[in-house]
DNA sequence: GTTTTAATAAACAGAA
DNA sequence: ATTCTGTTTATTAAAA
């Protein structure tokens, strides 16, 4: 099966070739004329969360049979291929095939299989939170590593003080007797550890492997993953731990000579060799469980934090250190559940960094694709607020097929949907349309200023006629003005700036401002120094729209407790674009533009209602305005809805290619069959 | 079907 | 004379 892993796909191609359109149509294909619908529709949203939903099981599910698979190849594997060791008859049972061999020899059956079957999977938001809970197990790993090391280093210490010893010009007696002495001891501690183990296995609980005293590093990660995986996975997900104890296979405790002789040679191991290889107990060992690390962090330990034990799955509240060591050493015991823990943790720990990888190639893979697309048809500027994009897309559609020569850049839709208006986009090659007269009124549920900061880099770069009417333009350039006046010919730039669409046909839209300033009373002119500029009356604007205000309480009502939750519902929101792994391509200059529109949406509709109430001051502290003055004739229905803002929130271009537009250079029209209606 | 609103076109005037 | 600015009127499309 080949799955598109872009993260935003849901598409499963069946053929690569179906996989290369696929992925082709992740960039190449403008929006608004292939895709049916935008990328983060609601439907497509439910598909995804439909896909994800029965994930975790399937995770589970998947990991327990590849266990079993591999466990059965393992013994297989074990039996056929003699086991890697010279002394191994491979005739031997698998009943005494011991557990060891298989650890001394991952490479024969990786734990790839199991990872490539689970890593198949995007990582779920769920899955993705229980593995990070459990990242830190990973500090238990290296914890356990550094006793090993420790240990070794201990022994190697002893060795190497007895071996000088030795060299001193003393009887040779005494030196054979105090490595005799010594190995004895060594001997000892091997078969006391061996014991414990021995018994651990009797109740079928031995899962961890232990490290080898002779090169404690190497194994601990990588030994446990192919068999001793596959019974964890058994013990905690089937619960039951019979077959182990009634000495099946792989539970077997044989850790002899094979571990020895896989082992690379060091002097720990030529001393021991002659007693490893013939008594068969030196290999196993035990790791002092309590005494591990927090000896050496005495306090500052991986598995304590805030008071609580960070076990995973534990969270015991432990007043101080002293007694979390006493909760960790009682509860957390070298048992067989805490090494099971330890295994999960393990694996767990391995597949994210597995996962890990795997993300980043795809990163990789997409940044690549993108990038090779860059110089065709751009992967097109997202944009947000696709509510009701049924139009846009129709229209879009029917003319956008010839209309990529003129725009550097491909640009779909705005992220805020045209809610009147059907054919909003204009190129210079749309023969089709020419200068129709729409109406482009003002989109009544998506305030103009949010509007314009989230799209601003789709406005910039595509030839997409903004869905408000000049007369909201003309008062939004003035009011991002520092002042709130501009002069008409910084009106212009203003356009010229934003729009790509205003870029041509100047004499027309020049014609229309000029028009507007005129014709609305709302615009004042005002006597300058330098000559006039112009102001915007908001009490006189606000009242050019009356008709959208509906003066329903309930709205108003809504209005405002979404304004009052503002910040609950960002957090909600961010909450749920994490949630659904919803990447979020934004410009540097936009900062968070859901969020950002959110504020801004219910600032303006605030600021515009109070207006009418108050004077026509407010302009210039948009949002410090009191709640209660909103009136509610001119407040207009603002849909805060939910569409809104689980919607389809993120990209925008990642890149702004918009040219620097001289301020006070003239866009003329460009001769292209802009006419002929 | 009517009314309202906005876009477009254009005529015109005054100032620079 | 030309361009820019500003006003006004007319027409039309679209939405209410």
């Amino acid at each position: 099966m080949f799955q598109c892993v872009f993260s935003s796909s849901v598409l499963q191609p069946h053929s690569t070739s179906c996989l290369f359109k696929h992925l082709f149509h992740h960039s190449a294909t403008p929006a608004s004329q292939k895709q049916p619908e935008p990328i983060y529709s609601k439907k497509t949203e439910i598909q995804r969360q439909t896909v994800r939903a029965p994930f975790a099981k399937l995770f589970i599910f998947s990991a327990l049979q590849v266990a079993r698979q591999l466990l059965l190849q393992q013994q297989q594997q074990q039996q056929v291929s003699g086991l890697k060791s010279p002394k191994r008859n491979d005739k031997q049972p698998a009943l005494q095939v011991p557990v060891s061999v298989a650890m001394m020899t991952p490479q024969v059956i990786t734990p790839q299989q199991m990872q490539q079957i689970l890593q198949q999977q995007v990582l779920s938001p769920q899955q993705l939170q229980v593995l990070l809970q459990q990242q830190q197990a990973l500090m238990l790993q290296q914890q356990l590593q550094e006793f090993y090391k420790k240990q070794q280093e201990q022994l190697q210490l002893q060795l190497l003080q007895q071996q000088h010893a030795g060299k001193q010009p003393k009887e040779q007696q005494q030196v054979a007797t105090q490595q005799l002495a010594f190995q004895q001891q060594l001997l000892q501690m091997q078969q006391l550890q061996q014991q414990h183990l021995l018994s651990l296995q009797r109740q079928g609980l031995l899962t961890i492997q232990p490290g080898q005293p002779a090169l404690p590093l190497q194994p601990l990660a990588q030994g446990m993953i192919p068999t001793e995986l596959q019974q964890l996975w058994k013990e905690v997900t089937s619960a039951h731990t019979a077959e182990e104890t009634t000495g099946n296979n792989h539970s077997s405790l044989d850790l002899t000579t094979t571990c020895v002789s896989s082992s690379a040679p060091s002097k720990t191991s030529l001393i021991m060799n002659p007693h490893a290889s013939t008594n068969g107990q030196l290999s196993v060992h035990t790791p002092k469980r309590e005494s591990l690390s927090h000896e050496e962090h005495p306090h500052s330990h991986p598995l304590y934090g805030h008071g609580v034990c960070k076990w995973p799955g534990c969270e015991a509240v432990c007043e101080d250190f002293q007694s979390f060591l006493k909760h960790l050493n009682s509860e957390h015991a070298l048992d067989d559940r805490s090494t099971a823990q330890c295994r999960v943790q393990m694996q767990v720990v391995q597949q994210l960094e597995l996962q890990l990888a795997k993300d980043k190639e795809r990163l990789q893979a997409m940044m690549t694709h993108l990038h090779v697309k860059s110089t065709e048809p751009k992967a097109a500027p997202q944009p947000l607020n696709l509510v009701s994009s049924v139009t846009l897309s129709k229209s879009a559609s029917e003319a956008s097929p010839q209309s990529l020569p003129h725009t550097p850049t491909t640009p779909t839709a705005p992220l805020t949907p045209v809610t009147q208006g059907p054919s909003v986009i204009t190129t210079t090659s749309m023969h089709t349309v020419g200068p129709i007269r729409r109406r482009y009124s003002d989109k009544y549920n998506v305030p103009i200023s949010s509007d314009i900061a989230q799209n601003q880099e789709f406005y910039k770069n595509a030839e997409v006629r903004p869905p408000f009417t000049y007369a909201s333009l003309i008062r939004q350039a003035i009011l991002e003005s520092p002042e709130k006046q501009l002069t008409l010919n910084e009106i212009y730039n203003w356009f010229t700036r934003m729009f790509a669409y205003f870029r041509r046909n100047a004499a027309t839209w020049k014609n229309a401002v000029r028009h507007n300033l005129s014709l609305h009373k709302c615009f004042v002119r005002v006597e300058n120094v330098k000559g006039a500029v112009w102001t915007v009356d908001e009490v006189e604007f606000q009242k050019r729209r009356p008709q959208k205000i509906s003066g329903n309480p309930s709205l108003i009502k809504n209005m405002q407790s979404s304004h009052a939750y503002c910040t609950p519902l960002n957090a909600a929101l961010q909450a749920s674009m994490a949630e659904n792994s919803i990447p979020l391509y934004t410009t540097a200059s936009m900062g968070n533009p859901t969020l950002g529109n959110l504020a801004s949406a219910i600032r303006e509709e605030l600021n515009g209602a109070m207006e009418h109430t108050n004077s026509n001051e407010s302009d210039s502290s948009p949002g410090r305005s009191p709640m209660q003055a909103v009136h509610p004739v001119h407040v207009k229905e603002e849909p805060l809805d939910p569409e809104e803002a689980e919607g389809p929130l993120s990209l925008v271009t990642t890149a702004n290619h918009s040219p620097d537009f001289d301020h006070d250079r003239d866009y003329e029209d460009e001769p292209v069959n802009e006419d002929m209606e």
